[in-house]
DNA sequence: CATAGTAACTATGATAATCATAGTGACAAG
DNA sequence: CTTGTCACTATGATTATCATAGTTACTATG
């Protein structure tokens, strides 16, 4: 695309997190990170994404100050990436998006009753459903005090994911 | 771009609405309907973006059931453009967007010292900051209960961009 | 020690989305 | 009957994204 215009000297908050998040890939990656997943081929397989679409959001990401590069050995060097507080605070973002997809994005009984990733709070195990505040112990609720549980369709999913991508080489 | 990987049907909540949301023009479309923008070329104005890009996002929208075309006029039929309950349900997500800018996204003193936009709860009067909950009734925040307040300095951007606007003819 | 394997990328070329700019259609006002 | 407004559509250049293949730097196995 041309040069867009830039809008991260915009006064607008909105506009500011727009021309981070405004990007699939971005996304995607994000979720992948608060679920756990640190090294580039695993995200790479999760997200679908090639492995220059995840290089160069990464980069991003790091020079965002959102995640950060961290050897988990010498000799080969191997990264991992890490959410930093300033990433970790977006899980109200991703959450807020997960709630709403809850509520809307599925057809009937497509995923099989329940919610498509359950959230348990921590501190008191109710299922918090969308919530934004424990619907058991009346909580703010933030990252870390969230254990998500996928779906036995989305952990299908997932586990399909991993195969194709292992089994093309 | 090659025609992606559609996420529209994976089982992942957030991979469902990153293909909405994952884009920045949409998320700015969207920030305008909040705001209260309902004309095409308001929008237009307002986020910068060309309008044939607006017009390709408001009928994505549409066709999502996030927003509504409604006439408010015959001879010439103009129309608007309105946030279906769908629509107005994303109001977490963009509020987390704006919460997080504000926490992370300006240099000190950027501001002017409070925030870019300031939320209101309007049944108690509190500023909620980037609350969740109302800081000073307790109650949950969603779209509706809060009334937004640009800072002197978003304003004077949001003027200055409607001004160039009209300038260009 | 030679081949195979793994993790994390980079390179290449085709395709498609985005941008700026200009133009259109339908009408209203002066 | 010219100018103006609103909501678009058309066009061509630019650039991002995709799929696929290749690279680097090692370790592990036979």
């Amino acid at each position: 695309m041309p040069k867009r215009t830039d809008l991260s000297d915009t006064f607008c908050p909105v506009g500011r997190s727009a021309e981070l998040l405004g990007d699939r890939a971005v996304l995607l990656i994000l979720r992948d990170l608060f679920f756990g997943n640190r090294r580039f081929e695993v995200i790479a397989a999760n997200t679908g994404l090639g492995p220059q679409l995840v290089s160069a959001r990464l980069k991003r990401l790091e020079s965002e100050g959102v995640v950060e590069r961290r050897a988990y050995q010498e000799r080969p060097v191997r990264h991992e990436y890490w959410l930093t507080a300033k990433g970790k605070d977006l899980f109200g973002v991703l959450y807020a998006m997960r709630g709403w997809a809850e509520r809307w994005a599925y057809r009937d009984g497509e995923t099989g009753g329940g919610s498509a990733m359950r959230y348990i709070h921590r501190a008191c195990g109710s299922d918090v459903g969308t919530a934004l505040v424990c619907p058991g112990c009346g909580e703010t609720l933030g990252y870390g005090d969230l254990k998500g549980e996928p779906s036995p369709e989305l952990r299908a999913e997932q586990a399909r994911r991993g195969r194709s991508e292992s089994a093309r080489r």
